[in-house]
DNA sequence: GGAAAACGGTTGTCTTGACAATTATCGTCG
DNA sequence: CGACGATAATTGTCAAGACAACCGTTTTCC
């Protein structure tokens, strides 16, 4: 296509920034291990967050979460956390529960069915994470994990407030 | 609530394995950043991908890119690269032509007016790249970027053959 | 006590992404 | 040549995400 009239082809400009390219790094290598999580947890039929909202209520069990608290604790912020715990309690992995002293709140917990399907997944997705990041080694990962944590310091205080417990 | 008569609350177990914890904190970053990207492009009428797929196209301007190679390039693989270039050809920023030799495939190339789109980006672009990872130093920069590398080392064949040009 | 604001969650709607099936064209080989 | 499979792209369909408007409930405060 390119004659000799045309301006000449800007061959290989690759990235505009260092940090574009950092960025778009970040985005593809998560991506890449995102396709395996998510070949894992279809086979489930759960996607990666409803995956990680049972995680989460595990950790509390017996006790439970508001639904808002829920949604703030999930690592990606979802505005539709509603259906997406529909769709958990119509396989009853989890109950809903209105509170009765103040009836706008709904508690959520996980049941034993949902704490029998994380049991279930355990291994698969133990031998999932190691495939996605096994080979590399603890210095590295700690490496990685403090790099990611200051990458979001000055973003915390925006929408970026994880607990991340 | 946990009374004392049901088996006692499992206090923050935080993370199954490291490895857990560093694919959630590299979700979390990676979300955290993306709302900033999202941000800019939106009020641009743009999604992170069709931005990408300008950016592509504009760096082997004036030449052009197959449908099939263009979506191989895209950060996030997306089955859908079709209907994501339908709405580009609309507004404009593209040109799809059929090959007259191969009348199968279809050349995408970036019009002068995406290239305009582009050029009055641009510094709100930098701009936005550098809020997310302008407070990382240059070292920091390549040490993570070489990490991400690495990640994606063995996945590389996979699904996630990525060439960074 | 009662209007108004604030809160917690749900629902509606529209746009995306995911996956499969289809169309159109080309290469190949009997 | 003509059937067959491979290739390139499009279309159909359905489930998820984004955003906003909307109840029902509680708090506030005059």
């Amino acid at each position: 296509m390119a004659t000799s009239s045309v301006p000449a082809p800007s061959r290989k400009p690759r990235f505009d920034s260092p940090e574009q390219e950092a960025f778009l790094n970040l985005w593809r290598t998560y991506d890449c291990l995102k396709a395996l999580e998510e070949e894992l947890f279809t086979s489930f039929q759960l996607s990666a967050q409803q995956y990680n909202a049972l995680r989460l209520l595990r950790s509390v069990y017996p006790a439970s979460l508001q639904t808002l608290a829920l949604g703030r604790l999930l690592i990606s912020r979802s505005p539709d956390t509603t259906r997406m715990l529909d769709r958990l309690e119509q396989r009853q992995l989890i109950i809903r529960e209105r509170r009765s002293e103040n009836r706008r709140v709904v508690e959520i917990a996980i049941t034993q069915q949902g704490l029998k399907l994380l049991d279930e997944m355990a291994s698969d997705v133990q031998a999932m994470h190691t495939r996605q990041l096994g080979h590399l080694n603890r210095t590295e990962q700690r490496e990685l994990t403090a790099l990611l944590k200051r990458i979001r310091e000055p973003h915390e205080d925006a929408s970026c407030n994880w607990l991340d417990e």
